[in-house]
DNA sequence: CGGTCCTTTGACACGCCTCAATTCATGTGG
DNA sequence: CCACATGAATTGAGGCGTGTCAAAGGACCG
């Protein structure tokens, strides 16, 4: 599932690729490589195949002409990228770093493309976890202040990719500033204050830019909500 | 298809619910009419069956514990409401109008309940094309000004249910402001000062709170996406 | 006619954006 | 190993758009 909700653990999703993904899913397509920063497609591009995320992060998005961009979802192993309904790519999906993906299916272009039921349902039930998932995203989106963006942010990431270590839950974070922004509906000045925010708070430490240690869980989880 | 399009016309929909679901889908259980205000179910509630609105409006949208909103969508005739992934609904869902529905089929639980592939198939197209939308959805959110978030919400709605008449196009808001703004991320002074800036500019008439006429369509379009 | 609720309008405050400067990380060539 | 360049991240100062609070207007209904 996509990180675009912030407040559902990894441990409830019913369901990821690993599930499924049945073994004897023909899988005939090799998988691609993609280097950090190359597109894996872009938006209207034809759509001829759904990819599943094998190895590193990608970045999906859409871009208005004036330039300005929304990040809709960053895409972890396991995730799943490209669904369409129309044969077309509707975002921008870029590596973030070096990327493998394997492409699992031709798309769902039309009600009358014929596809393995099984495979169907599979996907049927991944789409219903996005959509569910997405208004969750929706909520931060329309409500939630800047702070709390970012502390729902960390807080999804830190579930997803988490690894419990010293005296916290540390994570990596490969995507830009910037990046981040735009998936939050905010600016890299405002990121970057925020995160400062929560580190002399004692909320998180930042070794570097891109590595976060989580100090204080239950804290950063109460920001996430609360606007104080 | 739920209105989280602002850019989309209908007319481009491939699919809607009279291609979606063909004559011959087993229709068993009666309809149901919900009056305006009452709800139709909630966060929470078992998810036992997906709805197709017959009629009426219905208005989607998830609340945080310090009694924020976020409107999700505001579903149409022809609209499916209720998909989940994992037998609970994950949105509270209330009728705006006087609303008639019809539950089309049991809920996809699980990876391994079993659906009738044909079915399957064309939830799984209505599916992707409402991950397609919702990510219009985000770029609302997340990166428009009030005015263009304004009348981007006008323009999908002139698409969906305009009436072409004497001098523009015609159609009623059957929502409250409260719920626009909740929809759209704003407050609903904003929505209220937006539609008078745009009554003052001539691009719409609003004979009463709750009917639009767009008198200049180009202009609204253009609005919708120029931060002028 | 009076009550209630919704919408509109106004005045002001504040959170985030904008613009600009500084610091930091990384890589390159001497 | 150290200057230097380059791009990203941080930090600061100030402005603006939207939120907040309050009051007035309108629609609806008993």
């Amino acid at each position: 599932m996509f990180v675009t909700n912030p407040n559902q653990f990894r441990e409830a999703t019913p369901l990821h690729a690993a599930a499924l993904l049945a073994k004897n899913d023909p899988v005939d397509a090799p998988t691609r490589i993609i280097q950090a920063n190359e597109p894996l497609f872009c938006e209207g591009d034809e759509s001829l195949v759904v990819y599943e995320i094998v190895e590193g992060v990608v970045r999906s998005s859409k871009i208005l002409c004036d330039g300005r961009r929304q990040v809709i979802s960053f895409g972890y192993p396991g995730d799943i990228i490209g669904i369409s309904h129309d044969c077309r790519y509707h975002n921008d999906c870029e590596a973030i770093s070096k990327v493998i993906v394997r492409p699992i299916r031709k798309n769902v272009c039309s009600p009358t493309a014929t596809t393995d039921p099984q495979f169907c349902q599979r996907m049927l039930s991944y789409a219903a976890a996005e959509i569910n998932s997405m208004q969750e995203h929706f909520m931060m989106l329309g409500r939630k202040s800047a702070r709390e963006r970012v502390a729902s942010f960390l807080v999804t990431l830190m579930h997803r990719v988490g690894n419990r270590g010293d005296g916290g839950i540390a994570f990596d974070l490969p995507m830009s500033r910037s990046d981040i922004a735009d998936f939050l509906g905010l600016t890299i000045e405002t990121i970057s204050r925020s995160l400062t925010q929560l580190r002399k708070d004692g909320v998180i430490d930042l070794p570097n830019a891109h590595h976060v240690i989580v100090r204080r869980t239950s804290t950063l989880r109460e920001l996430a909500e609360s606007d104080v």
